[in-house]
RNA sequence: GCCCACAUGGUGGAAUUGGCAGACACGCAAGACUUAGGAUCUUGUGUCGAGAGGCGUGGGGGUUCAAGUCCCUCUGUGGGCACCA
């Protein structure tokens, strides 16, 4: 028999009967909303032409799982999908081939959904949404309004990457090594006003609140350091000879270093440069306008590499007093500070920093040392070399164990010390304050593109910035024939007359509509709210919903949306908790990542290194409960696995083989006892309750591979036994469930269940006895002296002193500790005793 | 460059979180069975050694009775770096 074909049409017989029956459809009644909730959460996907990754179903089966399992724990269980459909990729691919994307949207959704479908994954499609939906969009639109009435969406000049030839504005994944990925040539960076949005309003509350959260701890981290608050004082500097009294504001960490403080470079955009080309007080104004045009060319992140020789140019005739050593001291211009970082300028100290040390060693700029390493302490014996804070080779970092030198006032003191000194200073001499400073920037919310949300706001010449009134929403996208780019770095709306030439809602004279569309980052930041009630025409969903439901129970997702994706959605939920319509500040209560899934190489798939693995044939291939289950077998979840279709094989090869255990099956009471005799069922119970509890809890901490191989233990088990008890197979068969749910509703119907119509997805959940679970002789691993020398059986509750003789006394351990003084034992209970001699 | 991870047999990986390294699979080898169709079933399989036994978790160092696990350091690989999503 052709099992894969039997796989096949059992999967197909089943995917109807839940599609009919609406199985997995939440329960909105008033019963329902009685029932404890579970709101498991993956991120939805981009519905791209290439249709499904095998990467995908990684994360989506593994939710599946729990939340198969959850229906089974008696929760009432959310489990949504949708697709976040706006965006780059789509948009090109109309521009290339002249397809709308919404035309392409809607066949990509089908393929993507077809694919969904045919895993078994048992999301309740009543609550798909799509971010391109105007009915989805009007809410983005109405959150965007919100922001900007509380201020916290705002205009700004921001650079832009231009292609100069293609004349067109890139995203950055365009750009590839400084040159345009379409043609070649050099991009480069040109301001444009934008609307932004200021979740550095909200920097502090995204790190404090995570105290209150469940996420992995490496995804917290890299959120804390994502938005990088660091705790230092911000300084002025005057501008020797300038009309104005002007200032120069830098914010350091060390203050301490004041007196080391020699030279100060400033981003080559700071804003002072063009004042001071203006008043020609720079004199070498060509070298610097060179220099900035030189530094528009690159990314920040060739800008700050260490190990690139450092440039600069000084501004030559412009001078800053150090206000501690109020020495006169240059300024440069250098690109390895950034506006966007602090405040566009820095106070060099060369002789403890070490950028600032090989920039002043390449211009040969003044160093002077202003912390030395502490002397060792007394009778310390001579350690020479130990607190080298020689700065012959290098900058000496270390604030610890520093004191201060060079510095007046501080001299003297420990470097930590001297910071609170040093800010102290700076306040009471009126040149500075305390300031507590992040890496986090501003979020940029404005595309030049087709394919996204319209911003809806209109400029009008007598009233500025005119919100479009809640009524008006959603303001659509106009239809178009063929999406373009223009020439001039704007939307293409911007040349659709008859849709920018609007009226003021405020004064009813004629205005402009923003051309600008929203990221793709706008429809995914909310999108959990619009699930709990996608239909609803009067609020982006019921408040008795958002109140039920949220927040997320468990959200699963991958590593590369820590900080992007994360932080924005965090931030929109907090606004919408802020203005009062969400309940919880947080909107993930608990947050784990799953890791890639590579090639058979090893490497990342894609079309151009050829191995990418289409899930479609390996459905076709194996059947869907292999394919789920393999995604689950593959590797550790947290962690990226290479594919590999011979252990696709192994794990069909298990499937049929609990399928064929169907033959065996026989009630408890008809066991033939010559077959399988008493002793046997007992021991064979006993592996089905240690099955039971590490399947229940490798679920539930993801370890899912691990899972996978209990079940496969206990059924090699099952597979040696001359007939099966029902109640062994029964277990089998719910365990299996939320793993292979097709086979695991064949077996269930075929053999447990009573009535024709008793399904299995809401069948209790299997406990384990813990009088099964333990053993009561147990094998303890020895030691001699640290070495490993043998095993004994021996009682579980054996003492010390007793496992010590029956260790002297085991034929094999015995010559190692005859005749030996035995100076200590250690025996670790149950597992392990280390007899040292 | 900066931030975060990861590195274990021929392969994917396991290891109760400091306590018998290699579970479970794949692959391979030998055998059984069969009118052989990506079969199935036994048995074996880290490595050196005939054996006793030694060695072994990317390299080097350290802590500990005990280290894959903790610390330091080096190397390599992956994710993110704000307009891919």
């Amino acid at each position: 028999m052709d099992y894969v074909s039997r796989f096949k049409e059992i999967e197909k017989k089943w995917q109807e009967h839940w599609d009919k029956n609406q199985t997995f459809k939440i329960d909105e009644s008033a019963e329902g909303f009685k029932k404890k909730k579970f709101y498991g959460l993956v991120e939805f996907p981009y519905p791209s032409g290439a249709g499904l990754h095998v990467g995908h179903p990684r994360s989506y089966t593994a939710m599946d799982v729990i939340c198969r399992k959850k229906r089974m724990e008696n929760y009432n269980v959310l489990y949504p999908m949708g697709w976040d459909a706006f965006g780059l990729p789509t948009e090109n691919f109309a521009i290339k081939t002249g397809i709308h994307p919404a035309k392409a949207t809607e066949m990509n959704v089908a393929n993507f959904k077809r694919q969904l479908k045919m895993l078994g994954l048992s999301f309740d499609w009543s609550k798909e949404v799509n971010t391109t939906d105007p009915n989805y969009y009007k809410w983005t639109q109405w959150i965007f309004l919100k922001l900007f009435e509380k201020g916290l969406a705002y205009k700004a000049e921001m650079p832009i990457n231009w292609c100069p030839s293609c004349k067109v504005g890139l995203a950055n994944e365009e750009v590839v090594q400084g040159v345009c990925d379409r043609c070649d040539t050099q991009v480069v960076r040109k301001n444009k006003k934008q609307w932004m949005l200021r979740i550095t309003a909200y920097a502090d509350r995204l790190i404090e609140d995570l105290n209150d959260v469940d996420y992995l701890e490496r995804i917290k981290i890299q959120q804390i350091n994502w938005i990088g608050r660091s705790y230092g004082a911000e300084i002025r500097f005057k501008i020797k000879n300038s009309k104005d009294d002007d200032q120069l504001l830098i914010f350091t960490t060390r203050p301490d270093t004041l007196f080391g403080a020699t030279y100060m470079v400033l981003s080559p955009e700071h804003p002072l440069i063009e004042k001071y080309i203006k008043s020609g007080m720079i004199k070498n104004v060509s070298a610097v306008k060179n220099y900035q045009e030189e530094a528009s060319k690159k990314s920040d992140m060739e800008r700050t590499e260490l190990v690139q020789k450092k440039s600069g140019v000084p501004l030559e005739g412009v001078f800053a007093i150090n206000p501690a050593s109020k020495e006169e001291i240059p300024i440069w211009i250098s690109d390895y500070v950034l506006m966007s970082y602090g405040t566009g300028a820095i106070m060099a100290v060369p002789a403890h920093d070490q950028r600032d040390y090989d920039f002043a060693k390449t211009f040969n700029l003044f160093i002077r040392q202003v912390i030395v390493a502490a002397a060792p302490a007394a009778g310390g014996g001579g350690g020479a070399g130990v607190n080298d804070s020689s700065i012959e080779e290098h900058a000496y970092t270390d604030i610890e164990g520093g004191v201060m030198i060079n510095s007046e006032f501080l001299n003297g003191l420990s470097a930590k010390d001297a910071i609170k000194r040093a800010t102290d200073w700076v306040i009471e001499q009126k040149i500075g304050e305390a300031k507590v400073n992040f890496k986090l920037r501003d979020w940029v919310f404005s595309r030049q593109r087709y394919w996204g949300e319209p911003i809806p706001i209109v400029e009008c010449p007598h009233c500025g910035q005119v919100p479009l009134p809640e009524s008006m929403l959603p303001l659509t996208l106009p239809d178009v024939d063929k999406v373009t780019t223009s020439e001039d770095g704007e939307s293409m709306l911007s040349k659709l007359s008859s849709w920018v030439e609007t009226t003021c809602p405020k004064c009813a004279g004629p205005a402009k509509r923003e051309t600008d569309t929203m990221p793709q980052w706008a429809g995914s930041s909310w999108y959990f709210l619009r699930y709990l009630d996608p239909h609803n025409d009067k609020a982006f969903a019921s408040s008795e919903k958002i109140k039920y439901w949220m927040p997320i129970d468990w959200y699963n997702g991958g590593m590369e949306h820590t900080t992007l994706h994360l932080l924005y959605s965090r931030f929109w939920n907090k606004f919408l908790f802020d203005i009062g319509v969400v309940p919880c500040k947080e909107p993930y209560q608990k947050r784990t990542s799953h890791g890639m899934i590579l090639g058979e190489d090893k490497e990342k798939m894609s079309k151009s290194r050829g191995n990418v693995i289409n899930p479609d044939e390996i459905v076709n291939e194996y059947g869907a409960d292999t394919f789920r289950m393999y995604e689950m077998f593959v590797g550790a979840f947290d962690q990226a696995s290479a594919w590999n279709t011979q252990g696709v094989i192994g794990i069909n090869r298990f499937l049929v083989k609990v399928a064929t255990l169907i033959e065996k099956v026989v009630d408890d009471s008809k066991v033939d006892s010559s077959c399988v005799s008493n002793e046997e069922f007992e021991a064979l119970k006993k592996v089905m309750h240690k099955t039971i509890k590490e399947v229940t809890e490798r679920i539930n901490s993801m370890k899912f591979n691990t899972a996978v191989s209990s079940l496969m233990t206990y059924v090699n088990h099952l597979g040696k036994a001359g007939q099966i008890h029902l109640s062994l197979f029964k277990t089998l068969t719910l365990l299996l469930h939320p793993f292979a749910p097709h086979l695991a509703a064949e077996m269930w119907q075929e053999k447990v269940a009573s009535t024709a119509n008793e399904g299995l997805d809401f069948q209790k959940w299997p406990e384990f006895d813990p009088k099964y679970v333990q053993d009561d002789i147990i094998t303890i691993a020895v030691q001699i002296t640290g070495k490993m020398r043998g095993t004994v059986d021996v009682a579980a509750d054996i003492d010390e002193d007793a496992l010590l003789e029956v260790v002297k006394g085991d034929e094999k351990i015995s010559k190692y500790v005859e005749g030996k003084k035995i100076k200590k034992v250690i025996y670790v209970k149950g597992k392990i005793i280390n007899v040292i001699i």
